[in-house]
DNA sequence: ATCCTTATTGATCGGGTAACCAATAGCGCT
DNA sequence: AGCGCTATTGGTTACCCGATCAATAAGGAT
């Protein structure tokens, strides 16, 4: 078969650092937007209006983008969702409500997903857990301030932080649920807790 | 091009029930082995010794496979769990206990699974929401036992149910995260979120 | 023993995926 | 102004997937 030499189309070329950042950029969006598992090469491309063949070019293996998107998605969500100004027992309440509101859905979305997804791929179970670790420390500080400040009563700040991230976890289990009103009672299971292990009123927190 | 007509080697003909039965078991071994996502229709022949156009006939859409056997797999696992005699509170144990052993794996797997599947298949997020509310119903009912019985203290059993079937809910969430010394601090939430909104003493249940 | 229903096979189609590679064209450097 | 490096394209290959359909054989009914 002879092969058909053709010419590429005029384009523009970007240095490697700056096209690396748009493609890692557009893969956390899809990831966010539409799921890990719909990162392809191809959905990829398109969203920053480029031919497949170069994605392979930066990320040669697509289940490595794959776990950098999740990296770039999840730390870029957290810092909004920790930072913020207040008593240890504002913020705390501030974090609470966030994952009690609809806000805190296509971030939960994203962690269930990569939850699953870990199963099948280590190198995401490991960047869970540098996640999952970085979320804990941020934690882990706020119930400490609290409890220098005297505002809050618990044993242990880290045995704390993990019960309260653990019962943020526990909401995002339900994320794709389909609305209805037996959901209420789910709804306060973050402050509930929050509120009992740092030693506060019940309700204290929302 | 000419069809070549070929001849069917020869088979064994089983009553439609029954091969119902075989495929739907089939399919849910494959959602508790190795995810719902590889219920694919050449999997699920290849398991049963069966051509692939034969499982398509049964279930001309392999997505409603795939729901019918997550109902499958979790049903039947779901009355393992909570079958057997005893107290309340000794039932309530060894409910807690369940989900903190290996013994769970698979299932807080499936489930996990499920849960972000359902994102993108409707039908399976309706499954979910059956079997968990009948997760929720037996709960309930071994709460109100205890209740009835002195055992238990709390205002509200339905309330105190969602409780304990959220902490079960997060510590699935961590069902694929590498094992490590660091999980040691999660194990015991269910049993400690079970003993507080029980109104029992820490340690209580585990 | 023959017929008739239908369970089952074999084969194919269309579409999605990752990965690879040669040829080209943009752009910085000299 | 020209050269060389390489970012980018076009094209291809090999696997997956679900779905469809005619032809066949199995087994119960008669």
């Amino acid at each position: 078969m002879g092969r058909v030499m053709s010419s590429p189309a005029s384009y523009t070329r970007k240095p490697p650092g700056q096209r690396r950042e748009e493609i890692l950029a557009a893969a956390a969006g899809i990831a966010l937007d539409d799921g890990l598992e719909r990162i392809t090469v191809r959905a990829v491309a398109e969203r920053i209006g480029v031919r497949p063949g170069l994605i392979s070019h930066y990320f040669p293996a697509v289940q490595d983008l794959m776990v950098a998107a999740f990296e770039r998605a999840a730390s870029s969500e957290r810092t909004e969702v920790l930072l913020g100004e207040g008593t240890p027992t504002e913020r705390m309440a501030r974090f609470v409500a966030f994952f009690a509101s609809e806000a805190s859905v296509p971030l939960s979305r994203l962690w269930l997903n990569a939850r699953h997804l870990s199963r099948f791929t280590p190198a995401l179970a490991a960047a869970i857990a540098e996640q999952e670790a970085a979320y804990l420390e941020r934690i882990t500080e706020m119930v400490a301030s609290g409890l220098s400040r005297g505002e809050f009563r618990t044993p242990d700040a880290g045995a704390a932080a993990v019960r309260i991230l653990m019962a943020v976890d526990a909401t995002t289990t339900y994320v794709n649920d389909p609305p209805g009103p037996e959901r209420f009672g789910y709804s306060s299971f973050v402050a509930d807790v929050a509120a009992w292990t740092l030693g506060l009123p019940e309700g204290a927190l929302g």
